[in-house]
DNA sequence: CTGAAAGCGCTAACAA
DNA sequence: TTGTTAGCGCTTTCAG
């Protein structure tokens, strides 16, 4: 009584063939009489034969596909929670023979082109990216993509390239978000004012542009009072934000489209106005949390890196071992991150994920022992 | 001139023992001398070895595993998300060698403990269920957990029985989050009320306690003026919704907790109440997109029904095929949708995903010739 | 044109 | 306590 066969040797058994042959039909390859082929290709639909992607990988040894990673190290967590769901999604598809080249650069932008450059000719077969610089990197995705290395850009775009996808919440939406939610907790005729990164970010201004477009739609008569900059600076912006609820004592509400919400948590707390102004901040990080607990921050817009990181993975993985097609975007919707929900998010376990560069290598899986 | 030798062979080559031995170490598996273990292990660690996932899931292949499913069929497509959650994750772990066995029941409740008891009759090595029917499902599950086939609730548990674990949106906090919402929506000292489906099943009761105990910490002096119940049916919940407003026109507020709400989008269309009454619903489809953009609808609490699907597949596969410890609950954020983020949600994506029982099978990979 | 057979790195069962 | 061996399903020679 023998064993049930799986696989290729099943078609084969039932095709009067042997494995070798199959293969050959399977693949397209030449040097099979077309009817037979056609037999083959004939039972293989019948049993729903699907390949068994471990056992080529591993049959194809080390030639089988390659990720490149090239993001920033961290923003106040931020870049953690993305790298973590890189890296969580990529220990799965490793089951599948996929491997990973992960190359963190220390902050967005800085030598991305270098890095990517070199990742591009270590024979990677695709690269996942944050495009801290867009118009350097522009050229060398578009020669990657020319070699046959698909690029995804995640979080940050490099529009004007070719890179196959991108995976991200748009900054435009995330700021219409933020203003309807705040056009709906001002009462009508409202002022509120824009606590801004820097404008000539794309990311900021994008922000800043849908907020200003937004909450005035949904806040019959509301005005944005001001924009101003804090340049990712603490002290500067607890300055200018404390300096700006002095002279504009009847702001109702704030909006933050930094990571960098801090100061200005502080500073509203210096001026007793937790819960009077309401403040909209974007992003979440553990230190956040008294400041939701007291009021002082009424909401803030979640841009689920770790969701982005993973579906980055996902994208890439699913080409390279399925020949997937790219979606030509991938734009996940922001979370609504409150006091009643705050304690769900990842960001808020801890300890919280540290960035560790050991991190970086394949999982070594050598227990402590 | 011998061939340079990967992974565990080389450890053994190196550490002057077998691979089986290797194995032993790796794997602190008993039968091994401690000292052999610790001098493998020292090796290991030095020359940075890292297993092949790829050869490890294929050698455990054939003990690989099958995976039943139980959920309801359809609510206004929240069942047919779920679904395809599950099939959608379904088909990547389907790489790995594991396999599914599809019982949808018609609707919650109906016949799940005969469809369950068949389930973990039929050999499968894990279950994943909608429990209708907690009670009656109770002893099945602990039967089946005794006998070593998991079991993973997703979307409504079964909380007195022994499963391995829940993936769900915790009902109250989804109360707690639409009465936190709605506490800012409306001015200070407002009245608002619930239109639940049947106050005596779990999940509504407890939405509604969360939000009647979110509601006033977030509105000063506001108060839940009544709590009514449409009973899942279109005209009851019209007529009372229509009754309730006419006697009771200084309401600002109405949370509905059940996926049935367009009845109330009428009603308060017809009271041309739109945007004056704050309406907080549940959940997604499409057909709601128009109260949305009216105005009628201000915020809807979603409860992410594909992701749960994927969760749960996600658990029970990284379970099954890594032996990784199922997290006794898994508790999603609930998402907000407003008009602004509407679009970027898959019930919005046409045509609708209709559930289709050919779909059930798994996808045939073979090219057409 | 087709078949047979050798691995890929790992697990597990069985011998020693 | 350790070594040996037979696969897992696939790709890839090399013979027929």
């Amino acid at each position: 009584m023998k064993k049930e066969r799986r696989g290729i040797h099943r078609i084969a058994e039932l095709a009067n063939v042997s494995i070798g042959t199959v293969d050959r039909a399977l693949h397209g390859r030449g040097g099979i009489k077309e009817d037979t082929r056609h037999r083959i290709l004939q039972v293989a639909r019948q049993i729903g034969y699907t390949p068994n992607l471990a056992a080529r990988a591993l049959s194809v040894a080390r030639a089988s596909a390659s990720i490149g990673v090239c993001m920033p190290r961290e923003i106040h967590f931020f870049y953690d929670q993305l790298w973590s769901g890189v890296l969580d999604e990529g220990r799965r598809v490793a089951q599948l023979g996929i491997s990973f080249v992960n190359r963190p650069v220390q902050v967005l932008g800085e030598h991305d082109t270098e890095v990517f450059a070199e990742l591009a000719h270590s024979g990677v077969n695709g690269i996942i990216l944050t495009a801290g610089n867009p118009k350097g990197l522009k050229p060398l995705i578009d020669e990657a993509e020319e070699k046959g290395i698909r690029v995804v850009c995640v979080s940050t775009d490099a529009p004007e390239s070719r890179r196959s996808s991108i995976v991200c919440v748009e900054p435009r939406l995330n700021g219409c978000l933020a203003g309807e939610l705040m056009g709906k907790f001002v009462p009508p005729g409202s002022h509120v004012a824009v606590v801004a990164g820097m404008l000539n970010t794309e990311d900021h201004r994008k922000k800043t542009d849908g907020f200003s477009e937004a909450f005035p739609q949904h806040c019959a008569g509301g005005e944005i009072f001001t924009v101003i900059e804090g340049h990712e600076d603490e002290d500067e912006s607890f300055q200018k934000t404390f300096e700006l609820l002095r002279r504009a004592p009847t702001l109702s509400g704030l909006y933050v489209n930094t990571v960098n919400c801090l100061p200005v948590c502080r500073a509203l707390g210096a001026h007793g106005l937790a819960g009077k102004v309401k403040l909209i901040t974007t992003d979440l990080f553990a230190e956040m949390a008294p400041y939701f607990h007291k009021g002082i921050i009424t909401a803030s817009i979640y841009q689920q890196p770790h969701r982005q990181g993973q579906m980055a993975v996902r994208l890439m993985a699913d080409h390279l071992t399925s020949k997937a097609p790219f979606p030509p975007t991938v734009h996940l919707s922001p979370g609504v991150v409150m006091s009643s929900n705050l304690n769900l998010f990842r960001e808020m376990r801890i300890p919280e994920f540290k960035f560790d560069p050991s991190v970086l290598r394949e999982p070594a899986a050598v227990p402590a022992d």
